[in-house]
DNA sequence: TAGTTAAAGCAAAGAAGATTGCTTTATGGT
DNA sequence: ACCATAAAGCAATCTTCTTTGCTTTAACTA
């Protein structure tokens, strides 16, 4: 490797969190655990619960623009390529998207209990989060704007 | 690194490819570099061209179909990761999806020449591509019944 | 055919990460 | 206060990637 952009390895951790390495090594198989344990941990604070405003477009929005400006501070941005990296084969389901999705589905509930016509949980995370996501990944822009044509474009399927 | 599932450097390259890897080294600046070039000429080949049925339903089914395949082979998805971890803050625009953006504006131009409402080219970027690589990475379900699905979702969006 | 230049192979040296045994420090219980 | 256990630090070692000088092969030209 040459670019000093990333680089991520157990010493350079190590060195920015001011302990030794061998702390590292001993506590984590390798570097894709620790960034997977270190990113579900920050990717799911309990802080992040679903809007509930009343309206099932007002409550996306919210929630949309909260991702994508979360999502786009330059850690989450590394978080993010780096366990999309990690990612191997064998890796079934990911607690942060599991959180997005039960997010996703108590806010479909509540609209529908109100008598909103709702997508459902899938769509929303299809033409929400995915879009947010792949936008981030591929450097394209991503503001609140973006985000409120995403909710506009989901409801618009089941209108 | 443990695991024996990826780990791309220059010395596994090269035995693959039955060369040198000093070759590689003096060719490429980093793993990254080859593999972006490599990427971009293996998911830009020509042979990907926009289906042209006389129906935009038609042509977007069988163009999901193609690229959820695709992206689906296990070296596709390698390159996947690849790509999103090698793509630093710098990088600007991505040549693959440069190509899918104009085969899918080709296919919203004719559709609208037959004077079917359509989606925009951005929308099917965002509501078909996106998904559809969220859930290559994620490593959830890609199958052609999804890509139709996608599809659909996409089209009501402007009924 | 001989000569020149560029690319590929080879091999040794250098650098960085990964691993492991042992020592030290800290924490909790008696 | 003492002991026991576990976690963290240290240091030496090993492995792997990376770099570089030199040789060899190949291709193209005079």
């Amino acid at each position: 490797m040459g670019e000093g952009a990333d680089k991520i390895t157990f010493p350079v951790i190590a060195e920015r969190a001011g302990v030794n390495p061998t702390t590292l090594y001993r506590r984590w198989d390798n570097v894709n655990a620790l960034l997977e344990e270190v990113a579900v941990a920050a990717l799911t604070r309990d802080g992040e619960s679903a809007p509930d405003t009343g309206s099932l477009e007002q409550d996306l929005t919210e929630w949309a623009d909260i991702i994508a400006r979360d999502i786009t501070r330059p850690e989450r941005v590394r978080y993010l390529r780096a366990m999309v990296a990690a990612r191997a084969e064998t890796v079934s389901n990911c607690p942060v998207t599991e959180t997005r999705r039960d997010q996703a589905s108590e806010m479909v509930r509540r609209a529908r209990e109100r008598g909103e016509t709702a997508p459902t949980a899938s769509q929303i995370l299809d033409h929400v989060i995915a879009p947010l996501y792949y936008h981030v990944v591929f450097a394209l822009q991503v503001d609140p704007e973006y985000a409120r044509r995403l909710v506009r474009d989901v409801l618009a399927m089941v209108r």
